[in-house]
DNA sequence: TGTACATCAGTGAACGCGCGTTCACTGATGTAC
DNA sequence: TGTACATCAGTGAACGCGCGTTCACTGATGTAC
């Protein structure tokens, strides 16, 4: 009988897993409305007449989407950021490296799902916009832990902003123009908040 | 003849400028997907038949509508900046205290079209693309205007970013906290660039 | 001044399409004996 | 060990709906004489 649930409900929730994993990705690849339930299921090697057996509506699985891909990234950046302290970069500075990489700027479906959804977010339905307040406050309270001492913890949110914003603006221009943006923003930042610095980002080298 | 030509034309002026000016406040409302031709035209008092007679698809409406958009918010952005100069505003502080300002918040309709839009822009069409960059460097050249002397124009783009990334998470975090954000964000910003402070922002008042 | 007429902005029915959702069915898996 | 059977994850046709777009038509405006 135990045998018989965890058997069949392991292979359900491969599935489930593989569909959200895939809807995860096309959340931020195509917005809360870029992407269909068919397409989805597609995509994931399914019919679209099964989605209803894994989840009671489309916003639903949004949810289940915005959790998993808000869990990836942050692993993703905690785990670049784990690699540049090795390499000697303090705290801040590893955060500001990771998340302002050149790399971010086209891994939309891989990368960070705030940036990726932020002004569309206000519009949604409760439930939806409920799971894109945690997943931000996630991302500001990941800022927060990289801030260094004697930078107030209410500086976060705006931290935060500059990360987003930047990312978001590197994306729109594209190409150098943008790789230019995340680089300015990477040493202001830096140069802003990082205890290892200690002046104001004035003229910085072109 | 002239007086023929120019009378009829007038009366459909009148009336695509009243389209463009309804489509610029839903496309700030509910994104470049969010509203309909048919509701667009019903808010103008028309009904849909007529959409074509004025524009040649709809994203050649949502390209007149950004265009219409991004230069009314400039516009109120400027009015609002001049008052704050009379009031003895820096440039810098009349420009963060105005974009930041709490009825922003609310006033997405009326606001900023680049923060409105930021996250969905990079996946739109060529067109409407290109009306976007525009308008998000007619941002930009403005934010260059007001930066004090001493501060590099490169700084333009990541203080732009600052500056929307702060409302959308003033946004979608709502109410009193998002107020929160908003202030410390001006607070931040003008300690940082404006040339009448000088110090970093650490421990600001709650 | 008054009547016939041309112009053309705006109307409203209709189209094809893709969407989210429902549901009767299939067929593989694994148990019961 | 082999056969009959129950379970249930996944299938695919169908639904109602709203969308962008088209088009034949209407009716107000203002000119011509």
């Amino acid at each position: 009988m135990t045998t018989i649930m965890s058997t069949s409900t392991d292979r359900k929730t491969q599935t489930h897993e593989r569909i959200v994993e895939v809807a995860a990705r096309a959340i931020r690849r195509g917005g809360y409305d870029g992407i269909g339930v068919a397409d989805i299921m597609k995509e994931a090697g399914l019919t679209h007449g099964g989605f209803y057996a894994h989840f009671a509506s489309r916003d639903a699985m949004l949810v289940e989407a915005m959790q998993r891909a808000g869990r990836d990234s942050d692993q993703a950046v905690a785990e670049r950021i784990a690699q540049r302290r090795a390499e000697g970069d303090s705290p801040f500075a590893a955060l500001a490296n990771s998340y302002l990489h050149d790399g971010h700027l086209a891994a939309v479906e891989r990368g960070c799902m705030v940036a990726a959804l932020a002004s569309e977010t206000p519009r949604q339905k409760d439930a939806v916009l409920d799971a894109a307040r945690q997943r931000l406050q996630a991302l500001i309270d990941l800022v927060r832990r990289a801030l260094p001492e004697g930078i107030s913890p209410e500086q976060a949110p705006v931290v935060t902003a500059s990360l987003i914003g930047a990312l978001q603006i590197a994306r729109t221009l594209g190409g150098k123009a943008g790789r230019t943006v995340l680089a300015n923003a990477r040493q202001s930042l830096i140069a802003q908040y990082d205890r290892s610095r200690d002046e104001h980002p004035r003229k910085p080298a072109t």
